[in-house]
DNA sequence: AAACTATTAAACATAATTATTGAATGGGAT
DNA sequence: ATCCCATTCAATAATTATGTTTAATAGTTT
């Protein structure tokens, strides 16, 4: 304990952006940026926290090298600093739903379903887009939509999603996303269309991991 | 906050597991239950850790899903629950790894030489060790060797290694690999190999990155 | 059965994290 | 220059993590 190693205080080190990632508004935050870049006023309200606090979770994340920010005119701009970080998120999704199967049990709502939903994955979404033999949704807010989404997708917000569903061909299959493979809009999205008719499937996750497999965006 | 949405308490289990990261003496441990199982003592001495506080640290990597335990006998042998464990923690260090300049800076020792020491990928080894021309050494301890290690290596650790020096080949080139890539067995082999007219360099990560690459092990 | 061993739990002191308040900073705008 | 705004800092209280020490547990061995 005297003079820790080398190799511990590079432990320490990551240890630090273990923490960074302990705490579920973080992850919330992280999945927003992961979006698009937005200001702290924006996070804060998005996230339902108080604008000094997400400044400290966002100067923490910075800390530790998961984000990065930018100052444009009077606001400061926080984006995701690396792909990297991206896969790191969907490493801890991935180890963190052994779990689900006990927090299913708490929540058992939207995540019970899960399942039965079918998702889609990437592969087969961008095989039948290249076939022309799909509509595809995108259920995010419009300005995470102007930001970048996936091409020929339509955005339809979920709170306008019931006006939209005229304007939809019933003939086709729909696959819905949104944010990531948590993000409980595409889960409702594809409720609705169901109900309404339509033979609809959700993609297995969002625009973020699309886009960091190197699959075109618009 | 009155009743949190399904979506976060999701990510609160997920910030669970990202905080069983935020501690080095665990990601110690996870390190070495990455090269084999171990019980409770075995790793407290390992970890430099009492044993009380090496449970604590086991019981809660336990209970978010990193580990998994069994009985044998008279103890507890611990292990990692699963390759995607491996995976996040790989994530982690690639993240973690962009703050490392700053830590050279601070620890200014082996890792400053890192990138002089050109490290082997994984996939340069495999073709090399198909076409024979090199001297695969396994620089951690007998009983991690034991527990399995990449074909045809020779197993030498560190303080072992000044007297098997003379039984190596001169004419062939020698890569040495440990535990993984902040292990620093293989940077000191490396060193002493150079030191004694060796062409030397080490695997650029350990035996846990190449076993759940798919790569054959012994 | 008792004695033994490896491991875990409980209780505690210390330290770190979290979220709140209100004040300070530091660029733009007027 | 002064004002205004978004953001950060500082101080606080509440909560949570860490690592000791000591006691309990649950199998093994005798």
């Amino acid at each position: 304990m005297s003079s820790p190693s080398p190799k511990f205080e590079l432990f320490t080190r990551f240890a630090e952006v273990g923490k960074a990632l302990g705490n579920p508004h973080r992850l919330v935050i992280l999945e927003l940026l992961a979006q698009r870049e937005r200001n702290v006023d924006d996070l804060a309200s998005a996230a339902r926290l108080s604008v000094a606090n997400a400044s400290q979770h966002l100067r923490l994340m910075r800390k530790v090298g998961l984000l990065v920010s930018r100052r444009n005119g009077a606001q400061i701009l926080y984006r995701v600093s690396d792909p990297a970080v991206l896969d790191l998120v969907a490493a801890l999704h991935r180890v963190g739903e052994r779990n689900v199967a006990e927090v299913r049990e708490i929540v058992g709502g939207y995540f019970r379903r899960r399942d039965a939903l079918e998702p889609v994955s990437r592969q087969e979404l961008s095989r039948r887009m290249r076939d022309g033999l799909v509509t595809v949704l995108d259920v995010r807010p419009e300005d995470e939509f102007d930001a970048g989404h996936l091409p020929q997708a339509i955005n339809a917000p979920l709170r306008e999603l019931e006006k939209q569903l005229r304007d939809l061909p019933k003939d086709r299959d729909v696959v819905a996303y949104c944010r990531g493979p948590y993000c409980v809009f595409a889960f409702e999205a594809v409720a609705l269309l169901r109900q309404h008719g339509f033979s609809a499937r959700r993609l297995e996750d969002g625009f973020p991991e699309w886009k960091a497999a190197g699959l075109p965006v618009a």
